[in-house]
RNA sequence: GGUGAGUUGGCAGAGUGGUAAUGCACCGGACUCGAAAUCCGGCGAACCGGCUAAUACCGGCGCGCAGGUUCAAAUCCUGUACUCACCUCCA
């Protein structure tokens, strides 16, 4: 949510910003218009309710003093229905207001790239070796097939389509990646979570989601209540603090946490259709931080190299790109994605998305510290990746295959899962 | 799922139709060499609006939340959330 007093300050500062993210000028100043109505309610409205109060007043005195109050109970009735009117009215346009001012999206930091597609990301760093092999390798839904490892034709079967089973070592390595990503975030200071995994319709609007996820339908509500399946992590541990004010010294906060995530995917017909890119229910460790405003620009730049050392340390080659105007997410600011080389397809996917959302979800969930004068400020939020599971599973299926259809397995994992080095065929 | 109780400032805690006591804490003052104690005074309920240089001043709102009744609601009515206790159920 942006700062609507920010917006009446300076109009066109927002409209510019805006407009990098495919907003008309013209909604803002719909926008201001019903913010210009609604105050001119309000004085109306609370001049009328100072009246009352002092009638009110005299009405009292009157009955103690067992005097006719008739006159003035007449007028205040009156009264009382203009105010009735006033106030109904308030409410319509407080809900209109409201209601566009919730489907504005965060205001874009200095620094990303301003475009109306996804083309014009700026790439920051290219990291690690591609891998180069001796034969053509093979698609990772493939390789899982033929090991035995992933079964999607059982899970459509049970399921539908975009689901999957892991089988034997696939569940072990899908386990030893998760909680590899677990112990290197906890080791980096970040507090594990073990979050629910479906929240309320406050807590999803509180970090954005709501309204336009309800609008596109991209997600798994729940008949008959109103709770939804979490499409992240993001979602409950933003939320942990949801109105409440943070005590300063315990800022920054740094969470992590393993959940699945749960998405409809509806609009992606015909994308990435096989294997684990895309489906309706993955695993993700996820990382949230809570800052002060002034420290949430480094924490983005910690968060992102968090994101980075996990991928380093399982040898995967992968890239950074500092997502365009229009590509990144409802609520950031500035979003650096993390994409890894995928040799079958032979290009990068993204794999972690960075996030530093400033005060955009602290003010819809209303999260605040106190500063040093005391004053109830928001604090920031970001969310990264840290990283998604199934497709690091497929990563790793890919970039370490062997010619004879094994896969060889990181070194780092190899603890998680008893010392093997090598998956090979199920029996 | 059932029954009952509860939800009021930072904390504790009164208030069953007339516009939020009191105590602790906090701030200012008196006393004191200084502090404590004591005394006096005051502030204080995420917020919104007006006027502004202003965190000053004025007003509104404000008693879990949302509605309703009324000239007037913390108080009465309806719905709802959460907490606690007991029961039921259960991994």
């Amino acid at each position: 949510m942006l700062d609507i007093k920010q917006i009446r300050k300076d109009p066109d500062f927002t409209k510019k910003k805006l407009a990098t993210r495919g907003i008309k000028p013209e909604t803002i100043d719909e926008l201001l218009g019903y913010d210009e109505k609604r105050r001119d309610l309000i004085v109306q409205s609370e001049s009328l309710k100072a009246t009352r109060n002092d009638v009110s007043e005299k009405i009292s005195q009157l009955k103690r003093n067992k005097e006719d109050a008739s006159d003035a109970i007449d007028e205040m009735k009156q009264t009382g229905q203009k105010i009735k009117a006033l106030d109904d009215q308030l409410r319509q346009i407080e809900e209109q207001e409201h209601d566009l001012a919730a489907h504005l999206p965060n205001i874009p930091a200095d620094g990303v790239p301003v475009s109306l597609t996804e083309e014009g990301s700026v790439e920051l760093r290219k990291v690690g070796q591609i891998p180069s092999f001796g034969f053509k390798p093979k698609h990772h839904w493939d390789i899982g097939e033929e090991l035995g490892i992933l079964d999607f034709e059982r899970a459509a079967k049970v399921s539908g389509s975009r689901f999957v089973y892991y089988i034997g070592d696939g569940a072990l390595l899908e386990r030893a990646v998760y909680n590899f990503y677990l112990d290197q975030n906890t080791a980096a200071g970040y507090q594990e979570v073990i979050p629910p995994y479906m929240v309320n319709e406050d807590s999803m609007y509180g970090t954005g989601q709501f309204p336009k996820f309800l609008e596109t339908k991209a997600g798994y509500e729940l008949t008959g209540t109103d709770l939804t399946m979490i499409p992240t992590a993001e979602v409950p541990l933003v939320n942990y603090y949801r109105n409440e004010v943070i005590p300063e010294e315990k800022l920054p906060v740094s969470f992590t946490a393993l959940s699945p995530a749960f998405r409809s995917e509806a609009g992606s017909a015909g994308r990435d259709t096989k294997g684990l890119i895309r489906l309706h229910q993955f695993n993700k460790v996820e990382m949230v931080k809570f800052t002060k405003p002034e420290d949430s620009w480094d924490a983005l730049e910690e968060i992102t190299h968090q994101a980075e050392d996990n991928l380093k340390k399982l040898g995967l080659a992968y890239h950074v790109i500092t997502l365009t105007t229009s590509d990144m997410s409802f609520t950031a600011a500035m979003t650096h994605d993390l994409e890894v080389w995928f040799p079958a397809q032979d290009k990068y996917r993204e794999i972690s998305s960075c996030s530093n959302t400033t005060d955009f979800q602290a003010r819809r969930a209303h999260i605040q510290y106190r500063d040093d004068n005391g004053k109830l400020q928001f604090v920031h939020t970001l969310n990264g990746s840290g990283l998604a599971v199934g497709r690091t599973v497929a990563a790793i299926l890919e970039n370490y295959q062997n010619e004879d259809g094994s896969v060889t397995i990181p070194e780092v994992l190899r603890p998680y899962m008893h010392g093997k080095t090598k998956i090979e065929k199920q029996k």
